[in-house]
DNA sequence: CGTTCTAAAATTGTATACAAAATATGAGAT
DNA sequence: ATCTCATATTTTGTATACAATTTTAGAACG
């Protein structure tokens, strides 16, 4: 009986504290589930168990799962089953070639953009980087929160959703191109590097470095993925 | 008695060709009176009058209106209405800027990946805009048709979507900046531009004068919305 | 053993009943 | 006439019943 739900939900509760509605917290409750791994691509999730162990109907559930479907966190198998989204090399490939352009012009934005606040909280999070380099897990959720400060700095709401949106997907992948030896160092050096190009309102070189930093980002994930490129 | 319904769905049927599910259709067919603009930004959308006017219950409606509010071509308000999304300035600008960023990227990529077919279709669109210039909304179709093309030409299925997602919500406010004196024929010249330096296979270039394209759009757009910049 | 077919079980899709919430209506006071 | 408040009506939110589909299990056959 390969029960995923017992693994997923069990301890979680439905979170309802900051959601507007029930299929909010359920959606809620799924991504967290998606993004922190404990589910993995192909896992199928099925409404009944899912309603059953967050105690609400199916009808909520189905809201919250189409929503995931929407921004590409789950898929429909053909025979209608929802499953975790799998990502072939290819569409690897295609995430990050957007995701260097997105994420290079969000520094890019940021530098005509951002205020002093949001250039102190970039420092601010670099800072925090330091102590934990050689922790891979805390220096993972710092990771997501510095890319998360760097998108609002951009102030466009429509860019950064876009960039959530790769980066979530992208956390569908196991593991994290942090914990590849020397790794954690050179990004944290490239953090530094584009908040140092944001704080001088030089939007080609933050850009630039951007881009770099994703591209570094990239082939070690590749490198993790395929052994190659 | 305010039927936005008999005016929208009444002489359209639910589209039933070419989708998977009821729900899609009732997408499908919400989204094209969106897109038509049979439905203006601020109209709101009640459950029971559209699963009446398309004969089916509420349940595959409200899937579709959620994916529609996904995709930003709705929003609720508070009181838990749905209503049509309705754009101001600022957002217009965002979106215009983010555009900018997406359709240069998409002709870059495509001056390295387009196939000798992609390019021939879009010749192909070119050659077929020229002799409704001064016809806005068949050019409007076309050009449609041609922003689409360009996009495939990219072979990237996520900034593809994101591009869509970017002018379907534009398509939204009222009008076509092709509809402005003159505009018709210089966005011709550009689309012209674009696929040659696409053709030479020249990235930058063809980055270059498609975020040109855009900003040129811009200008056209803010000045019939707000008569200035 | 493996294959194919059929029946049972499980799962999703749709409609609908009922609950909760929001909006509209109207009476009464000023 | 305008405002306030209680009540009716409408609308959305959730659960659930039922239908359609898909998957599973097992029997019969080669």
């Amino acid at each position: 009986m390969e029960d995923v739900y017992a693994k997923a939900f069990a301890s979680v509760d439905l979170q309802k504290s900051g959601t507007r509605s029930m299929p909010d917290a359920v959606y809620q409750t799924v991504r967290a589930a998606l993004l922190q791994g404990q589910l993995q691509s192909g896992d199928v999730l099925r409404e009944v168990a899912l309603a059953s162990a967050l105690g609400v109907s199916r009808t909520p559930v189905r809201e919250a799962l189409q929503r995931l479907i929407g921004e590409g966190l789950l898929q429909t198998a053909r025979s209608r089953s929802v499953v975790v989204t799998t990502l072939d090399k290819q569409q690897v490939l295609e995430i990050y070639a957007l995701r260097e352009v997105l994420e290079g012009s969000a520094a890019a934005f940021a530098a005509a953009r951002a205020t002093e606040e949001d250039i102190a909280g970039l420092w601010a999070l670099i800072a925090a980087e330091r102590p934990v380099l050689d922790d891979p897990l805390a220096l993972a959720r710092l990771n997501k929160e510095f890319h998360l400060a760097l998108n609002r700095a951009a102030h466009n709401r429509y860019l950064s959703a876009m960039v959530d949106n790769m980066n979530n997907t992208l956390a569908l992948l196991r593991g994290t191109s942090l914990g590849a030896p020397g790794r954690a160092a050179v990004a944290h050096d490239e953090h530094r590097a584009i908040v140092s190009a944001i704080e001088e309102r030089d939007a080609p070189r933050a850009e630039a470095v951007a881009r770099s930093h994703i591209r570094a980002a990239k082939r070690v994930r590749m490198q993790m993925l395929y052994q190659h490129n």
